[in-house]
DNA sequence: TCGGGCGCTGGTCTTAGGACCCCCGGAGTA
DNA sequence: TACTCCGGGGGTCCTAAGACCAGCGCCCGA
C-alpha cells in the first residue's frame, strides 16, 4: 500500500481540530501531520509539514484562510492541495476562495466518508464543490468571483458599511460629496444593490469594512 | 461518587459536536446525553433527554441558539442551565444572550480543562462569563442589555436589515407608510443609529433579521 | 375612575440620497 | 494614435428618508 495522505488542519477552534481528527483517524489512508490556529501557523506548518492537504478555515482571527490562499501562489506544482471547510454561512466567499486557488470547498456540516473522499478527491488533483458551494457560485452573478470594484469604490463601500453619510466619506476622502454620489451611484450599480443601505449589508456579507 | 452531570450538545456542524464529545469524555464526571443539530431538534432533545447542561451554539440554521433561549422560559428550576459556545466574532450577542437566560459563555477555543470547569460551574447554579465575552457585555454602551424595542420596532428593523424601503415595509406590515417612518424614527433614537444603514448594520451585528 | 404612559397610527415639512446628464486629465492598451 | 477605464468635479431633478407633531386605544397604578 502508498503513503497515506498527509494532512494539515487549519482553524482557530481547537474543538473543531478535535473533531475533524476524530473523523480522519478513522481512514487508513489520512494521517494528521499538523494543526494551525491562525493563518500565520498555516504557512509556517505548510513550510515544515509539507502536508499533501491542508483543510482549511476560511474565516479565523489574524490571517485568515483567503489570506493563505493567497499568500501560497497557487497552482504550484510543490504546494498542497487546498480543501476549503467553511459554515454554510460564508456561501459568499465561495468565488474568491476558488480564484485563490482553493481545490475544493465543503460546508463543516459534512459527514466523515464524504470528508475523507473529498480529501482524496483533491488529493488527486480535481477540484471539488459541494452542491451547495455549487449554489454559492452561481449567484455569485455570472458566475465569475464577487463584482469587481474599483478600489475607490471598494474605499466608499466600506465607508458606507461604517454607517457613513455621503457628507462625512466626502470629507474623509477629502473629495466632494457630488463626488462620492458618483462613486456610490456606480458601485450600487455594480454589485446590484438598490440602496446604500442594501450596499452595506452586502459589504458586511463580503467581509468588506 | 455523585451522578454525572447530563449534557446535550446543540450545533449545526457534526465535526464539532464530535470535538466536544471528544473532550468531554475525557472527564468522568460529565456524559453526553444527546446531540442536537438545529434549535427544533434541541428544544426536542431537553424535552425527551432532560438535560443538566446544554452547550448550545447560537448561530445556527433555521431556530438559533437565541432562539431555543427564548422558547425556553428561562429561569426555571426544570430548565437546564445554558453554557452557549461561541465564535469570538459573535460577542455583541452575549448581552442578548444573558438576557434570555443563558447561563454562561464561553468561546468555542476554549481549552478541554477550562471547559469542562465551565460546565461545573453553571451546573453549580453560578453564571460564568469568559473574559472577552464580559467584554462583549461591557462594549454595550451602558453595560445593560440591547436596548428594548417593541415587538414592532423589532419587525421594522428586521425588515430594514434586510434591505427593505418603507414603502415595502408598508406593504408587507399592511400598515401606511407614515407609519413605518415613525417606527424608524423611534427605534433609530433607541438603538442610537442615525439612518437606517447604521440601524441595518446594528441589527446584523445584533442577529435581528 | 381618572390620569398618565406607551404602543400604534397618521399628517406636514425638510433634507439626504440617488439617477441622469455633462466635462477633464492621466494611465494603460490595442 | 485612438480607445478605454479610472478618479475627480459639477449641475439638475425627483424621491426616499427622517424630524416633528398629534390623535387613538389600551393597561396600570394612584
Amino acid at each position: 500500500m502508498s503513503d497515506p495522505i498527509r494532512l494539515l488542519l487549519v482553524d482557530d477552534h481547537p474543538v473543531v481540530r478535535q473533531g475533524l481528527r476524530a473523523y480522519l483517524e478513522l481512514e487508513d489512508d489520512l494521517t494528521v501531520v499538523a494543526e494551525a490556529g491562525d493563518g500565520d501557523e498555516a504557512l509556517a506548518a505548510i513550510a515544515e509539514h509539507v502536508p499533501d492537504v491542508v483543510l482549511l478555515d476560511l474565516k479565523m482571527p489574524g490571517l485568515d484562510g483567503q489570506g493563505v490562499l493567497e499568500r501560497l501562489d497557487l497552482p504550484d506544482d510543490d504546494a498542497p492541495s487546498i480543501l476549503v471547510l467553511t459554515s454554510a454561512t460564508d456561501a459568499e466567499r465561495v468565488p474568491a476562495a476558488i480564484e485563490a486557488g482553493a481545490s475544493g470547498f465543503v460546508y463543516k456540516d459534512i459527514d466523515p466518508d464524504a470528508l475523507a473522499s473529498a480529501i482524496r478527491t483533491v488529493h488527486a488533483g480535481q477540484t471539488l464543490l459541494s452542491p451547495a458551494a455549487m449554489r454559492g457560485l452561481m449567484t455569485g452573478s455570472t458566475g465569475s468571483a464577487q463584482p469587481t470594484l474599483t478600489p475607490r469604490e471598494r474605499q466608499v463601500l466600506g465607508l458606507i458599511a461604517r454607517g457613513q453619510t455621503n457628507r462625512q466619506i466626502s470629507r474623509a476622502l477629502g473629495v466632494s460629496e457630488k463626488t462620492v454620489k458618483t462613486h456610490v451611484t456606480n458601485l450600487l450599480r455594480r454589485i446590484g444593490a438598490a440602496d446604500r443601505t442594501q450596499a452595506a449589508l452586502w459589504a458586511v456579507r463580503h467581509g468588506i469594512g
